[in-house]
DNA sequence: GGCTTCACG
DNA sequence: ACGTACGTGAAGCCG
């Protein structure tokens, strides 16, 4: 928390007399709002403020003016070019959703000594003038800015004591000396220096009279002579702190966050502020066009009035539609919102939902009909419809996903309501969001994977949901027995080691039998990982066991008891592909999760012997090889790396016999053991640290391996380089399809997080073309089995690997449909390799 | 509901 | 000086 006091006309004077006169296109002064406008954007970022208040002078004669006749009346005239800035400015504050205030009778110094005073959390002043010194103390500072626009010291009570100056002091200083540019007299002939000595020695004006005595020869004399003016000074120079200003005590009114309100934009992109409009952030424009339109809303419970809307949709042949859990909204377009309440009605006259549905699936059925949905394979799943009864349909979900780049909306509700659309009016807003949306991804170029990829991947993944993957129950129980017989041996082990029973599962508990009682040697952060307790692993015979039951209580309870509840009466499971997710561009599966089933243990991989194809069928798998770095190889365009794909080569192993410089047929498995984790690192976004737990050398070797290996490959450190530096340019990245994720990590001041930002953007662009490329592929594979009058049916995708349920006699016809959609979905530099395996289990199928 | 741990690519 | 691999989902513990 933290507020920001802007001394608004002393800054504005600064800004204007530090820039050019500069105008934009239609001839309106704009220096002073350029100037002004930079330099809030600067402390913003510097000073991340939670609230802020622009105070401004309100001129008009006051009783504060009238008591002193040349008070402001010599100061000179603000110039014209400024002048008409200060209502322009007054504007622009408004609309970046700053308040302004200004209290009449009072200069805006006395609004920042209220605000100031009454203010609960850190305060910082910006002002060009001195005077607001006097306000500093624990809670506020204050930053002057001394010349121009950049160049500001900050004052704390810290700084001005090294000045030899008090927050009070100011205000006795200003006493005696005055000051011009704010027409304060002070005593004539007492200048700084003087100045300062007295109120050193005597502390305030008041004492100073008292003692007035002690003081010699001429001053002594000025200072009598001046004694009305130093009081009158000293009432002129004292801020006021406690001026009727209307506000409450949270301060709440002053609260102020990015993204701006889209007008902000508007209004700058009219002054022609260019490069300015990229130090800030700006809500989206659709939030505020589309919130302001009128919709009619119609509220029905009866049949006939849904026929009637239903026959007014048939004629104009659009339809959006959305059901909750006791409304169906319906639109036939953006101002006619139909909301159908489909709970039991004691009367008789309501609706049931099947009624509502089925009076749907009839209407989608007629042709040329424009759909709009929100998530388009739940709408279908909840139709039931057949692979021919699918209907083509605007998918909201995705849209927004596409659109956002990459941000994820639960439901109808949520999308409208971020759109700030009447929550009421959901199908309506779907209808007039859709062209907002299609615009938005036009101009963004990312259309393409909305329609090319995205639209067409629904009703195949539809088709997967719905086949499901056969389960062997009988499987699943024996690995459980087996299991849970050796759970309960190791858990007896345990327990006998320690001394007691305790629950393994919890790490607090576990932590304490491990560094308490059996003083192994803790880490900073006592951890029970499993890398910690590897590392442990000798000290202790416990160590292995608790390894042990950790893998077999894993399996047990997510992959065999978890997975058992999931299977259908036929025997299947079937998971929930979520597409509009992850911001790369990858789909997650849940319900279960079919995506994290355990292959690179033996153990674990057991449980893959349980899913097995249909009555009559062999299961087939295929997986891109190295898909990520072949990418990496065509986007930085390294020959080597290019070379050794072509060649067919392990690249792994290559890379070490050129990293080490040593013949491929000298290469060590370490040595390759290393090569494959940088590998993996520079698709993450490497950094030595990540490296060095991975392979579990030191931060310094990991450093210099890393130092080398992009010695060795230059083009990928260009690459890399280059990745980032675009994301620092544009706040965002894209994969080579266009799929965008946004990136404002990638300038924040937190190294921390900055980091994060630019690994992200070293990795999205990668991780998110094979994303594209896959989803591609599932496309043509539907079409490609289908075209081909197979059976076969793709019931997986996990990343870079697709599995289909395959007839005997169509294994070979499928495998060739696979390879050639799964290689040809793009031409790069280098080949995109894809091995097929066939098996009677997906163990088996590897 | 947040945290820790661990399964996958 | 500081704390980091990228992207997920599920289960269990604990306040």
């Amino acid at each position: 928390m933290k507020l920001l006091l802007l001394d608004s006309n002393s800054l504005i004077n600064r800004a204007f007399y530090a820039l050019p006169n500069l105008r934009d296109r239609s001839g309106r002064y704009t220096g002073a709002l350029h100037g002004f406008v930079s330099m809030l954007a600067g402390l913003i970022k510097s000073e991340r403020p939670t609230h802020i208040a622009a105070a401004f002078d309100v001129h008009q004669p006051t009783f504060r003016h009238l008591k002193y006749d040349g008070y402001k009346a010599t100061r000179h005239p603000m110039p014209e070019e400024l002048r008409v800035q200060v209502p322009a400015m007054k504007e622009l504050l408004t609309a970046m959703g700053i308040r302004v205030v200004e209290l009449p009778g009072y200069e805006a110094d006395d609004v920042i000594g209220t605000l100031a005073e009454r203010s609960t959390m850190p305060t910082v002043i910006v002002s060009g003038d001195k005077d607001v010194l006097q306000l500093v103390s624990d809670k506020t500072t204050v930053l002057h800015t001394k010349r121009g626009i950049s160049d500001v010291i900050r004052y704390t009570p810290k700084v001005l004591a090294e000045e030899g100056l008090t927050p009070n002091g100011v205000i006795e200083m200003k006493a005696l000396m005055g000051d011009h540019s704010d027409n304060i007299p002070g005593v004539p002939g007492v200048g700084e220096k003087t100045a300062k000595e007295l109120v050193t020695t005597y502390g305030t004006i008041e004492n100073l009279y008292a003692h007035l005595d002690e003081i010699k020869g001429k001053l002594r004399e000025k200072l009598a002579d001046g004694r009305e003016s130093a009081d009158f000074s000293h009432w002129l120079a004292t801020i006021e702190r406690n001026a009727p200003l209307p506000m409450s005590d949270s301060l709440e009114e002053f609260r102020f966050s990015e993204p701006l309100p889209y007008a902000a934009k508007k209004l700058m992109d009219g002054y022609d502020f260019r490069k300015l409009l990229d130090r800030f952030t700006f809500a989206d424009p659709l939030a505020s066009d589309l919130s302001s339109r009128e919709i009619e809303r119609i509220e029905i419970s009866d049949e006939p009035s849904l026929d009637a809307f239903l026959n007014e949709c048939k004629r104009v042949k659009t339809i959006a539609f959305c059901v909750s859990d006791d409304h169906v909204d319906l639109a036939c377009d953006e101002t006619r919102n139909l909301s159908v309440r489909y709970a039991y009605d004691l009367f008789g006259e309501s609706l049931s939902l099947e009624t509502i549905l089925s009076k749907l699936r009839a209407l989608l059925s007629e042709p040329d009909m424009h759909v709009t949905v929100f998530d388009l394979k739940a709408t279908y799943r909840l139709l039931e419809l057949s692979e021919k009864e699918l209907f083509a349909a605007d998918d909201l979900m995705l849209m927004a996903y596409i659109a956002d780049c990459g941000e994820s909306y639960e439901s109808p509700a949520d999308l409208i309501r971020r759109y700030g659309l009447p929550e009421d009016c959901l199908a309506a807003g779907l209808v007039a969001l859709a062209g907002s949306l299609r615009d938005k991804m036009r101009q963004a170029r990312s259309l393409e994977v909305y329609e090319q990829i995205e639209l067409p991947l629904v009703p195949v993944l539809y088709d997967m949901e719905k086949s499901g993957f056969r389960v062997d129950r009988a499987a699943l129980d024996e690995l459980t027995e087996r299991y849970s017989a050796e759970l309960d041996t190791v858990q007896g082990n345990i327990y006998a080691l320690a001394g007691h029973s305790f629950n393994v599962n919890s790490p607090k508990q576990l932590a304490e039998v491990l560094y308490d009682e059996l003083h192994l040697p803790a880490g900073k952060k006592r951890s029970t990982s499993a890398d910690v307790l590897s590392s442990l692993e000798e000290l202790h015979p416990i160590v292995d066991l608790v390894l042990r039951y950790r893998t077999l209580s894993k399996l047990i309870s997510v992959y065999l008891i978890g997975m058992k509840t999931m299977i259908d009466s036929k025997g299947r499971i079937h998971t929930l592909f979520n597409q509009a997710m992850t911001s790369t561009g990858r789909l997650s599966s849940s319900e279960p999760n079919l995506q994290n089933i355990p292959v690179r243990e033996a153990e674990g991989r057991e449980i893959r012997g349980a899913f097995i194809p249909s009555d009559g069928n062999l299961l087939i798998s295929a997986d891109y090889s190295q898909i990520e770095l072949r990418l990496l190889a065509d986007f930085c365009g390294d020959e080597s790396l290019i070379d050794a794909f072509k060649r067919g080569m392990d690249i792994h192993a290559a890379t070490a016999a050129k990293v080490f410089g040593v013949e491929e047929s000298e290469v060590t498995s370490k040595m390759r053991r290393d090569a494959k984790a940088v590998n993996f690192g520079i698709i993450y976004g490497i950094s030595d640290f990540g490296l060095s737990k991975n392979v579990g050398c030191s931060v310094r070797e990991a450093h210099a391996f890393i130092e080398k290996y992009l010695a060795s490959y230059p083009k990928i450190k260009e690459y890399m380089s280059a990745s980032v530096a675009f994301a620092k340019e544009n706040g965002y990245v894209k994969t080579k399809m266009g799929r965008i994720r946004n990136l404002p990590e990638i300038t924040s001041s937190d190294h921390n997080i900055r980091g994060f930002g630019e690994r992200a953007a070293m990795n999205m662009p990668l991780q998110g073309t094979a994303a594209d490329i896959i989803k591609l592929a599932m496309i043509g594979v539907y079409n490609g089995l289908k075209k081909a009058g197979l059976s076969a049916k793709l019931i997986l995708q996990v990343h870079d690997e697709l599995i289909l349920d395959c007839p005997v006699g169509e294994v070979e016809a499928a495998k060739e449909v696979l390879k050639r959609e799964m290689e040809n979905v793009i031409s790069l530099q280098v080949p995109l390799t894809v091995s097929v395996a066939v098996g009677k289990n997906w163990k088996e199928a590897k």
